[in-house]
DNA sequence: CACGAGGA
DNA sequence: TCCTCGTGG
């Protein structure tokens, strides 16, 4: 999994109305496998058009995509290039999980054990690329700006944040954080409602912040300092860590020794990772030129949005029409609200 | 995850 | 108006 970064961050709620009229970047693919995972029939099939294809991910994107703009909140969306090299065994990893639960997913099915069918479809979700295209598409059609990162998404998002084109970063993995991101907020949703991984249950969550100085300050660390106590927990790039050491330990280790290289009971292990280069990955990624950047927010297509959602994807019209005009009105509200000021 | 109908 | 629950595609 991501990097486990939760014991040592403080996270501050906030309400989905401190973000009016900010813009945040949001973690593309993170986004879309969450909605992949949980949004699901009864026995754990993913929703379809009358084709067969998956519409889960443009169920998630159209509803929450409106309800966020609703709330003034401006959205940048950006997705994942090429995966750095080092990143091969952490995706192996991942497709070992998929091709396990698909198999857990076959069997339950099979016998009729429809709870047990449910909870591991939510890990057999594939991003492919026509999931991908489309996800660009419906953004397109809203509106709403999307980039293909060069590399890592997080590692441009965090650049965005930092060079305060955007005011966050949003993700539910900390990596972002370790890019140097100043904000991140994580449950980035309007009903609050949040799955329990492996149980058929929904809890309340709020959005949280999560603030790079509040991070690095509290735990009284350098950003070289965190990065390397991110490698001892375990990256991406090492998803194994080190042995025996999860966040607390890794913490009290960096904060006595100040740097991997200086903590001896490590030292075989360390000979085995690549924490150099690590450690460039998360200092100088590879990200986007701000130069190059058309971010423009424009009104969704009406016309282009029905069209795609309810001819070529079998949304029901009615739904999708009262989204549309949900937003229009808030738009509509936006700007008269302006107007008095002028 | 999120909608929306229906009951409290 | 809030909450639960079945359904969405």
């Amino acid at each position: 999994m991501g990097l486990n970064l939760k014991p040592l961050v403080t996270s501050n709620p906030i309400k989905i109305s401190d973000l009016n009229r900010k813009v945040v970047s949001i973690d593309a693919f993170n986004v879309i496998y969450q909605f992949l995972a949980t949004i699901r029939g009864p026995t754990g099939e993913l929703l379809t058009n009358n084709q067969g294809d998956p519409t889960s991910h443009l169920s998630g994107l159209f509803y929450r995509n409106i309800n966020l703009m609703c709330d003034g909140i401006q959205l940048i969306y950006i997705f994942d290039g090429r995966p750095h090299k080092l990143k091969t065994g952490e995706i192996e990893r991942r497709r070992k999980a998929k091709q396990d639960a698909t198999e857990k997913y076959n069997l339950a099915l099979q016998e009729g054990r429809i709870d047990d069918a449910k909870k591991f479809s939510q890990g057999t979700s594939m991003l492919t690329s026509n999931i991908v295209e489309e996800s660009k598409n419906i953004l397109s059609l809203m509106g709403i700006p999307h980039i293909t990162a060069p590399s890592e998404g997080e590692s441009t998002a965090a650049y965005l944040s930092k060079q305060e084109v955007a005011y966050s970063c949003v993700s539910q993995d900390y990596d972002s954080i370790l890019f140097g991101a100043k904000r991140l907020i994580r449950n980035l949703t309007v009903s609050g409602k949040r799955k329990i991984p492996n149980r058929n249950v929904y809890i309340d969550i709020e959005p949280e912040l999560i603030e790079y100085d509040q991070v690095l300050k509290s735990n009284n660390l350098t950003h070289e300092q965190l990065i390397d106590l991110g490698i001892l927990i375990g990256t991406d790039f090492n998803p194994d860590g080190f042995s025996g050491i999860g966040p607390k330990n890794a913490l009290k280790l960096i904060q006595k020794h100040k740097k991997l290289e200086d903590i001896d009971k490590i030292r075989d292990e360390l000979s085995n990772t690549p924490y150099q280069e690590i450690r460039e990955i998360f200092l100088n990624p590879e990200v986007i030129d701000i130069g190059d950047l058309n971010l423009q927010f424009k009104d969704l297509d009406k016309e282009k949005t029905i069209k795609f959602l309810c001819d070529e994807k079998n949304f029901s019209y009615e739904r999708v029409n009262n989204y549309i005009e949900k937003l229009d009105k808030h738009i509509l509200k936006k700007s008269q609200s302006l107007d008095k000021w002028f």
